[in-house]
DNA sequence: ACATCATATCGTAATATTGCAATCTGTAAA
DNA sequence: TTTACAGATTGCAATATTACGATATGATGT
């Protein structure tokens, strides 16, 4: 026990579920919050900015990666991350069905 | 370690990533869909529908309570759970922004 | 009162996540 | 080539999550 039943559900809701569980976490909003701020691309200054240590952000930025959330290019000697809204898009897009969705709840 | 430094981040991320979190298993996708098929609330099907034991469900179902993304209230012999778009806006508006905030990036 | 049904809670095992120090890798400057 | 820097990876400890059987709780019907 303890795993994730993750083929008992569709691939869709798998989808979902990563995109969300990716944003799921302060640091990791913190980073796409920073991603905002640089015009474009960032060059890794996330590192200074917040209050984690390399090897822990390093981890982060994969996790983000992995869940398609962002992309990075090497470019010379850094890193250049930026954000993919593909995946942005698909979570919205649930978020703003499950808005349009509901109906007049007593609750 | 292995404890996550919430006090870090500001009150806000902390509040996204909690609510991306609750969002973020396939399970919790899953039941947040059922409630959207039933007109508005629903009383207890979940069980049935999903291939989860009973603790499971319920397990599931107090996270998405903790998070503020359901409601639930006792009617009779069942509970009557049902969405609250609040915190379902929240996390959508950040997206929203993230969405917007992208500028042509060459990555 | 008793049985029944719907859910919650507890206890526990398996697995995943978070965080960091240390170390490795690859690029660029000296 | 040596040095220095930017990141990634590894290894490990602490903690959290997922899942479920068993049991508790609480309301309804008999």
């Amino acid at each position: 026990m303890g795993l994730t039943k993750s083929h008992q559900f569709s691939l869709y809701q798998n989808d979902i579920a990563s995109i969300a569980k990716a944003i799921g976490h302060p640091a990791r909003v913190a980073i796409i919050e920073i991603l905002l701020t640089k015009k474009n691309c960032i060059c890794n200054d996330i590192v200074d900015i917040l209050p984690l240590a390399q090897a822990t952000i390093s981890q982060h930025l994969k996790e983000l990666k992995t869940a398609g959330i962002i992309q990075g290019t090497i470019e010379g000697k850094t890193l250049c991350y930026c954000i993919n809204n593909e995946k942005i898009k698909l979570l919205s897009e649930f978020l703003q069905s499950v808005k349009n969705h509901q109906i007049s709840c007593d609750c």
